[in-house]
DNA sequence: AGCTGTATGTCAATCGTTTATCATACCGAT
DNA sequence: ATCGGTATGATAAACGATTGACATACAGCT
């Protein structure tokens, strides 16, 4: 691999030339810049990013840490931070976690010892203390952190809320609320339940609620879980599932025991997937702005890691998709 | 940042004897290495490993190539090339292309330039011309590419064969053939139709194909094309699509027209991704090996790397799943 | 002639780690 | 007394780029 003093002899000139070139600092002529693009041409010169990073003391990466990759919500969010990213000129170093603490700890040694630029965490299998001595950004997705730079996250309140009234508006008396109710560290995604119960409340809806493992996403076993609480529950009505891959199960569910959707059982879920769209009937679900909480994360992060002041709280509104099954 | 040196002098030790501890590597007391951790334990010391990359010449990273994260395809394929990089000390670079090859290329100019031990890609948007120069090991998923050091692909052809059989078993006379023929790049999962058309030939099934452009992914219009198809021909009794995602809009496009499946129309998937399971009724699919294909990825990339000869080709069986719709 | 702006060169430090080369020193065994 | 193994130190080069401090040189302008 060539470098920038194999550049600098080939172009006749000296390395601080060709840095300035690279860099486009100091006074250049159009000459020089011109036979320093032939040279990186003839040799295919890169410069060396690892050099670079060490010298600034900060590689134009971002860590992202999230729970799991297979899950359709986390897909479709790393697409949206990775376009982000690569606009601003940032990379990803993808840390997958699969809720294991130790891994994602791990995974924090990693980013900090290759200098990321920054951090954005999703979800809450760390504990806080190991993002203390931290003095890299830490952008927290849908999770509130005392250390934390800043939290994007989405109104979950008003999309439990939501969902309640949408259900309530179709009649449902007996209502299922299926979440993941971490309990281990307080989430914004608890808040769903809360908004769905304040309305359930205030409407007189009897309702019930299961916690799902957090590791069930593994096994796709939400439906087992739905089906014994659709035995204990007969007289359920309705379902609010706290994401759609929880909507889709139980909706396969209802098929499997011949009860009819939205007919008998009316589901509304959450995020907002594609998944959402490709289940018989489609998943009336809560919108997630995605694409606008991935731009925020990654614009507050660059924002910070350039000395800039960014907001400490970011709350994005939610929306109800009204399709075929509520 | 504590730097080796601080812990050296925390320790009452020099670089040299850190050096050695850390590496493990020459004549070291336990007192040494008592005091070393020590002094790293009260410095919150962690190497700086881009300062390593930059003095080994290279990273312990990954650089994954895909066309697209949130493709469930894509995603599991991800998920488990992390993990088996994770296991073997490596990390992931996660390089989305969103099939512009532009932005491939840009990619793997970031990959070198960050000198990453190695480059798995996937599909067919780069020209072969970009990684002529490369001297780092390129492994190819589902491609086969001359200048690459290894390639890793499902028995794509008996995928197909095994589908035609599904179907034509199930007395399918008029079938659809719907898939990615990417025309600007021969794909092994150009086989996949090779391995149908061959069986459907020799049974004389009469069958036709649809080629949606390979950016069609994003927008979901698969469903439209299918849908515009069904109805030029309406005799139409089977379907293979090449994706599990395709199969679930196809299945959609049946339920909207009022097809039913698997009674009067079969159809079959190919991936078997999460996906798969999550259609009513589930998707009968070629199941594809994606966990041994991402393990066999990382381990041809480590060997290579390390100067250990790879073989030129690995193909992995795959299965035909029987659920619900064929 | 002197000044200013433009353009490039020279030199060297710096980022943090690895590693090679010697040198030193102690311990126990021969 | 000498030798070999063990343990550590001192020193410095190397990885490849950036950057600051200065020097030099030539152009055009006043």
């Amino acid at each position: 691999m060539a470098t920038i003093k194999d550049v600098a002899r080939e172009a006749g000139l000296t390395v601080t030339t060709v840095s300035r070139v690279l860099n486009n600092r100091g006074y250049i002529s159009d000459n020089a810049r011109r036979k320093v693009a032939e040279a990186m041409e003839k040799l295919n010169y890169q410069p060396n990013e690892v050099a670079r990073s060490l010298h600034k003391k900060s590689s134009k990466t971002i860590g992202v840490i999230v729970p799991h990759i297979r899950h359709p919500y986390f897909a479709e969010m790393i697409s949206n931070l990775e376009n982000a990213a690569y606009k601003e000129g940032y990379r990803i170093l993808l840390c997958n976690t699969q809720s294991k603490e130790e891994k994602a700890k791990a995974y924090i040694e990693i980013c900090t010892g290759n200098r990321v630029a920054g951090i954005i965490l999703f979800s809450g299998q760390v504990a806080v203390e190991t993002f203390m001595g931290l003095d890299i950004p830490v952008i927290t997705m849908e999770r509130l952190l005392d250390s934390g730079t800043a939290a994007v996250e989405c109104d979950n309140r008003t999309g439990g809320a939501l969902a309640a009234e949408k259900l309530i508006a179709g009649g449902c008396k007996n209502v299922i609320l299926i979440g993941s109710t971490d309990t281990k560290v307080e989430l914004p995604a608890d808040q769903r339940s809360i908004g769905f119960r304040e309305v359930c409340d205030r409407r007189g809806v009897f309702y019930v609620e299961l916690d799902p493992e957090e590791t069930a996403y593994n096994e796709l076993t939400y439906g087992n879980m739905m089906e014994k609480a659709l035995r204990e529950y007969p007289k359920t009505d309705g379902v609010f599932a706290s994401s759609d891959v929880i909507a889709a199960q139980t909706l396969q569910v209802c098929n499997r025991l011949g009860i009819s959707v939205p007919g008998q059982m009316k589901i509304v879920g959450f995020d907002d997937v594609m998944l959402a769209q490709l289940t018989t009937p489609q998943l009336t679900t809560i919108h997630q702005p995605i694409k606008e909480m991935a731009q925020t994360a990654v614009r507050l992060l660059v924002d910070a890691a350039s000395g800039r002041m960014v907001p400490k709280q970011t709350v994005l509104p939610v929306q109800l998709i009204e399709r075929g099954t509520a």
